[in-house]
DNA sequence: CTGTTACATTGATAAACGTCAATGAAGAAG
DNA sequence: CTTCTTCATTGACGTTTATCAATGTAACAG
């Protein structure tokens, strides 16, 4: 079982205790990761198909393989993806879930694979 | 139970369909906004708080007021905060639940009041 | 070996961002 | 009125970022 390093509680819930600036660094470098339209992209498709190598981005996105590559740097140096395997040339990304779970953590958020729609409704009738 | 205006379904959770252009630079917008330890301190307060004022949040999280006030400006842009109300020449600010849904939302999380926590650990004290 | 494919890295350039000093705007108190 | 307080805005500065062309690296195929 692994510990997560960053955030032993939601930053953005209320009654949250005062954030270490260390921590709201460390948050913040995760959220920096997915500032960018071309990075939403990118994990979108890795989540959609699982596996996805860099040639199968470049087209749908509409940019060039370089820049591609460096988004999927910032990413895995983020922490957010990591190198599935490779085949031959292929290298082929996938999501680090637990990653994903943080990030949803530090907005409050929980991951719920049932899948409760997010509404303006009162959240309390979920 | 009316329905998310940006995002209709998680962008990277397991199986999404493909985001268009529009949705990925919303996305990034909103996350954008949190990718400064500044803001993410901000957020952090104001959801700990309920409401604070500027004048609050200058001293502990160190910058000078117009910098604070700037990163206000642009959480509040983002809709993820908003003014709460103006008393004298004090304003205070409080955060917009169903904007830290969406992103919880987005990442393919949800808001869980009853607070399923994500972590490998025994679950501490909320 | 030669050539091709997939990807990473480097270098350069333009745009965006964070920060603060200085200034402006609006209310409260005297 | 004047003065003080709180907050927002402007302007300037240095840093970071996104992007691509060019180049490098590695694995195949022949």
């Amino acid at each position: 079982m692994k510990k997560l390093r960053v955030l032993e509680q939601p930053c953005c819930a209320p009654g949250a205790p005062p954030l270490p600036r260390k921590s709201a660094e460390a948050i913040a470098e995760r959220f920096k990761a997915l500032a960018d339209p071309a990075r939403v992209s990118i994990v979108n498709r890795i989540a959609g198909q699982g596996e996805v190598c860099t040639c199968q981005l470049t087209g749908p996105i509409g940019l060039s393989q370089p820049t591609v590559s460096h988004h999927l740097r910032v990413l895995k140096e983020a922490g957010l993806i990591e190198v599935a395997r490779r085949r031959g040339t292929w290298t082929f990304y996938r999501l680090v879930p637990s990653a994903m779970e943080q990030l949803a953590f530090a907005i409050g958020g929980s991951l719920e694979p049932g899948g409760v729609l997010v509404t303006d409704e009162p959240a309390a009738a979920v």
